[in-house]
DNA sequence: GCCTCCATGTAAATAGTTACATGATTTT
DNA sequence: AAAATCATGTAACTATTTACATGGAGGC
């Protein structure tokens, strides 16, 4: 259902289905992601719903590429997604895992998983702030400086950030009760 | 993939597949939910893989109840599933819908998205707080005393709890930022 | 009598992943 | 000459949601 939407709000630009899975290798991969196998699809079925027009472009290098561009329809599709209440569940699979990790039998297996989720959390804030680190060298003066279609994608990171920061700290403290347990 | 584990889990103590959703809207509907509808075929392809063994128990009250039980082949495909990295991307909705934002052309539409989105964090923020403040009056000294099978769902909590602090306090900020820029 | 809860399930649709197929161009 | 990247797509499978079907028990 979300991907659609995504697909129409990439494409306030024209592009090609390859180009839109870059944009979601550059941009959105902290909180989304899509393979090939699922965009050209859904490309094809929003074009048929016209919410999206296509052309071929001529192949200046390699095969011809497929160019997207957004309709009036498509838009207003957007536009009206934009204005929707978020869905109320979220899904943590290794919160699920935390949950029944006393069932494993081996007493260290608790501080492994801990110490494992603490080195992935810490890498993750790692990128993120060196993403942020950019922007800051890049753009003195942000965030008040930032136009509109800059700030919003700026604030997704800054969530980020602070999600993970409380994440990465929450690794830590459970992982000092356990070692404090063991004795 | 994940709801067979979590069904795997759940069944440390032989459940029928009604009694396994009240147990996801008691315990774990806040990283995790399941319908009727894809608990029910799980169970059931599970049993065919010989990982849960059933037998209907007779009608006490209303229609029979075919009850589940973990075989030892499952145990071990749950304390594999324990061991297991964790998976690298998650998915948020609602940052796809901060994301894109800015082309919304109603100048009130950001502002009037933040404040819902503001609202609905406080809200289960309240509701994990609530939850917190039982464990903390009926158990005190948690979490030191609690025994590993509480300590660890214990723990999913504490990370709802300080997830959903951080991102109350981003909204609240992006909501300043916002209005700041108003004038 | 009607509504809700208990309890199990199927069917159909949507969403997403993994694997495969194809072929050109550019880099090593 | 082999490997990586560009570029599009299909097929098969897995995961999840929504809607439907059925029927008993207990409360209003």
């Amino acid at each position: 259902l979300s991907l659609k939407h995504i697909l129409l709000g990439i494409l306030a630009e024209p592009a090609s289905g390859y180009q839109i899975k870059q944009y979601f290798n550059a941009s959105l991969r902290h909180f989304w992601s899509a393979e090939l196998a699922q965009v050209y699809p859904t490309l094809h079925k929003l074009e048929q719903k016209g919410m999206l027009q296509s052309h071929l472009a001529p192949p200046t290098k390699g095969p011809p590429q497929r160019i997207y561009s957004r309709t009036e329809k498509g838009a207003d599709e957007l536009f009206n997604w934009l204005e929707e209440p978020i869905s109320g569940s979220e899904r943590f699979t290794y919160l699920a895992q935390v949950y029944f990790l006393a069932q494993n039998q081996s007493p260290e297996s608790a501080e492994k998983f801990f110490q494992s989720l603490l080195k992935q959390f810490q890498q993750r804030l790692g990128t993120l702030q060196q993403i942020l680190d950019q922007w800051q060298s890049e753009i003195p003066g942000i965030p008040e400086i930032l136009e509109d279609q800059d700030l919003y994608p700026y604030m997704t990171l800054t969530l980020g950030l602070a999600r993970n920061q409380a994440t990465v700290q929450w690794c830590q403290q459970s992982l000092e009760l356990i070692q404090r347990r063991k004795s």
